[in-house]
DNA sequence: ATTTAGCACTCTTATAATTTGAGTGCTAAC
DNA sequence: GTTAGCACTCAAATTATAAGAGTGCTAAAT
């Protein structure tokens, strides 16, 4: 064991070098290649024993005896959280990103053009995550009465999106009674968040329920069976997917069909696409870290957007973990900001 | 020249045989291969001649000197059209689908079932489109009023769905006028189809203004703004694109990514699919003939599904030239069948 | 006039043998 | 601690060879 086995300065260099050339070059890097381009001036066997170390630290694998080395999952999760030196968005590409989020025409329009923003600036695959409904303000609810006690349910939300469901009701309600229920609701949960607004209606039936007129009783079973929780229908706008087929990484077709079974499914994304919610700021799961086998040879960079200063959805860029990440780090960064600006109300009609 | 070239009732018993044989092997045919399996008892190399004659006519070819023949585009044509005795539909299969499409829960929903079920009963892609809008009846429309002389129109179809649309009005109306815009257009136009109320709408407009009263002449034009042409929005379930990955047929990498960009932008399979909407029964498209490179190599079929005796949408499964034929033809049959049984307002709630 | 046997020929596929080159690990000298 | 040197490993490319499937054509048989 020649070296001290300590990560110092030079190794940390070395490490950095070698993935910024395997992440452009795309074949494993030998030592001679690292010795020429290095100003530290070195020999390719001095590399070879800092190499090993690296290795041996977990940072690097070798694919075969006579091949470079490549990065491991953990050398990149090194080289992103301390080593990586991210560059400016190009004033292109910046200005595309600016064009394409400022028309305000309707929220899925502006979703969908986000990511394929992203799939395209990329050349990889983008994900935009809908507005989580849970999270959203309720604006405006009615009723409309429909044939065998059902009853249609409107309701806009902050996001000025308009959604509809039909319930079926104990019994049937005209359209005077309707619209007094819709008065009653709308004028204590207008502006609230459509969890809260659930969990309140919930607890107001648990009270005591004779405190309260029967009118008033009806109006709350009603806003229980317009809000009960269905399918939460979480859902993203995927584009570009087809990029990923360019990548030899993926070549696969096993794996590739794998990949794009769990596009179609959804839930294992979109599980992967909740935990970045929580965490503020760019996320990036790299490799093996997402914890699924699908996405083994994927990474996955993320930036949660928001409505009304409410994290409301997630955007992100899924490629190879041999992607560009000093360049896709701040564009995604970039592109939440601006979907969030292009989401939010704005101050001319209220 | 030895044969006469002229399709006589062995050579085509000999080209079904030859193509039943290759789409169960996937395998060119060769002269021995045909000699043995047939009941008629010829001799390769008269065999082959037939074959020679065959490929002259252009329904077979040789991928190179020393492999059998494979079927081409007109000999699956030929095939199919005169050649073919079509399987029934097995049992097991048969009552999948009979349980599959009775559950009577929202047409989305029944559609993506639909289309689950082609893909998963032939291991290839199941398509369903999403019953054409124009062709659908108006059964209830209602109007709400939001602010800035914005109006949320929402109106409920035949297939007992509901749309829902903002359109901006030239000033603002009240509750009550919009609910007497309502009850005016319920009463003229329930039940017609919107194509035809748009028709109508646009020629009451063209009309001599001056006979009718103001309100009514408001009336018109906020119908009008409703059911404006925006876009048609044409769209379809796709399901199990990842299963045709697995044919060999389709895998160049390039052209698996061009097949699967064409259906993310759906145009041109629309374009197709609607074409199998204007003939009746069991459409079939086998490799060029679409008329688009992407789908050389596949072949489309369809059938159309109907909802109250009016046509308004297709089904069908996409697969590499080389299906079963005999079997999947049926099945899209009987699909179509059940679909348009599932969709129909059925008579318990009217 | 068909049909068939026979044969030379073609072309793919599989296998193994060989070479090349990139890269390594280790050791001994600097 | 660094480096030169060298033996070694392994993938990838190249070549050679053989095996096998199938063809087209001709001439004989039916």
């Amino acid at each position: 064991m020649s070296s001290t086995q300590v990560l110092n300065g030079r190794s940390l260099q070395l490490l950095k070098m070698l993935i910024e050339r395997y992440i452009s070059d795309g074949q494993p890097i030998g030592s001679r290649t690292l010795s020429k381009n290095s100003d530290l001036k070195l020999s390719p066997a001095t590399i070879r024993n800092v190499m090993a170390d690296l290795e041996e630290m977990g940072f690097l694998h070798s694919p075969h005896t006579s091949a470079g080395r490549i990065p491991t999952a953990s050398g990149y999760r090194l080289f992103v959280d301390s080593l990586l030196t991210v560059k400016p968005l190009e004033s292109t590409e910046l200005s595309r990103v600016h064009q394409e989020l400022t028309a305000h025409d309707g929220n899925k329009a502006i979703i969908s053009r986000a990511s394929r923003l992203l799939s395209e600036l990329t050349q990889m695959a983008g994900v935009v995550t809908l507005p989580k409904r849970e999270l959203v303000c309720l604006r405006h609810i009615e009723f409309l009465p429909l044939s065998n006690a059902r009853v249609l349910v409107i309701f806009i939300t902050n996001e000025q999106e308009v959604h509809n469901k039909i319930i079926q009701t104990s019994r049937a309600f005209s359209a005077s009674e309707l619209q007094q229920v819709g008065n009653y609701l709308n004028a204590i949960y207008s502006g609230r968040s459509l969890a809260a607004v659930r969990e309140s209606v919930l607890k107001e039936l648990q009270d005591d329920q004779q405190r309260i007129s029967q009118s008033l009783l009806d109006a709350v079973k009603i806003a229980q069976l317009a809000f009960e929780d269905e399918n939460p229908k979480e859902d993203y706008v995927l584009t570009g997917e087809t990029n990923l087929m360019e990548f030899s990484e993926l070549a696969d077709r096993d794996q590739l069909k794998k990949l794009f079974n769990a596009f179609n499914q959804k839930q294992d994304v979109i599980y992967l696409l909740d935990q970045c919610m929580k965490t503020n700021g760019v996320q990036i799961f790299i490799g093996e870290e997402s914890g699924y086998k699908v996405f083994d040879q994927c990474s996955l960079i993320t930036s949660s957007y928001s409505i009304s200063d409410e994290v409301v959805g997630v955007l992100g860029v899924i490629g190879p973990t041999r992607m560009a990440y000093e360049k896709i780090i701040p564009f995604v960064d970039i592109t939440a900001k601006l979907l969030s600006a292009a989401l939010n109300p704005k101050p001319t009609s209220p």
